[in-house]
DNA sequence: TCTAACTACTTGGATATCCAACTATCTGTT
DNA sequence: AACAGATAGTTGGATATCCAAGTAGTTAGA
């Protein structure tokens, strides 16, 4: 059931009524979460049809991009910014799918490489045609506004060290 | 292990160079995506001592500024725009920990009211209070990012018929 | 008034994530 | 050379989320 009111300009009110505090922050907050909760829905929703998720389709994208297409499980997840719990299971299920194998590293016999296969790579490129195509789920906004989002982020994600 | 280089920014490249299109949107989308395991982390890091999570708590709050203190099940997942069975899921939490109990709808026998408990009035303020102390995870962002942020992710909102 | 369609919530099953602890391997210091 | 400490990945356990299906209760039309 679709809202018709909306629900940040509320919590702004009831936080300043309450003097919780850190009311820019908060809405701030809840704009990302919110929006994240959207995105993901439409994203995962495109990639379904092949049998991907976004994490997984991350993981093929930096696969794809890297220049031997493969890399060591641990560099993926300082990536995508990941547990390396979770690149276990990402590429354990991406695996089982035959999109990538793993190898063992030639120098190091600690480290597991996951290696796109030729089924990996033509699924990924499909998957970022179809991500394309709906524009990651953002349809409709105009690219000033994208750029907007982008800039506006920047300093957060900056402040956390993503580089 | 931090990264020394921006991820979007290489993402921006690798995206251009292979023509996969739709690169601004690839950029907002992951932006926002990125930006919200950052904040995520920290949030739920703010209110694990409190025995609560995001979703608790953001489920707390609301039932702190309902004017009965109680709403059904169904209205707090409208609002927090998750599945009913997460509902069930954070209530059965917050009423294993005596923040809430369940009550019988007076008119609609189907319906289940969560009503805060005076442990759970306590506990949600000591949250905000947590949280409004770090900034929700943003501190060191000026206000003129923060109100960037959420202007940014308006017309995203808007056009999700989140209002 | 009866019944078909709808609504509210819960249960069971699948998936994804994180943490703690474990195995295997490597590295730097003595 | 040997060993203490670091690193890479996995396993088992906990939690959170969603979907499909089920139960109970309500509503509206024949």
């Amino acid at each position: 059931m679709p809202l018709t009111f909306d629900p940040i300009a509320e919590a702004r009110r009831n936080w300043r009524r309450n003097d919780w505090g850190a009311v820019e922050a908060m809405s701030a907050a809840t704009s990302i979460t919110r929006s994240h909760q959207i995105l993901l829905r439409r994203i995962d929703g495109t990639l379904e049809p092949l049998g991907l998720n976004f994490s997984r389709f991350e993981a093929l994208a930096l696969l794809h991009f890297s220049r031997a297409g493969s890399l060591p499980l641990g560099k993926i997840g300082d990536r995508l910014q990941v547990h390396p719990t979770s690149v276990t299971n990402t590429i354990d299920r991406l695996e089982a799918d035959g999109l990538v194998t793993r190898q063992p590293h030639p120098n190091d016999r600690r480290t597991t490489l996951a290696e796109l296969t030729s089924r990996g790579r033509q699924r990924v490129k499909e998957a970022a045609r179809a991500l394309a195509k709906v524009n990651f789920g953002l349809d409709g906004m105009p690219s000033r506004d994208l750029n907007k989002v982008d800039e506006a982020l920047t300093p957060l994600r900056q402040g956390a060290g993503d580089f």
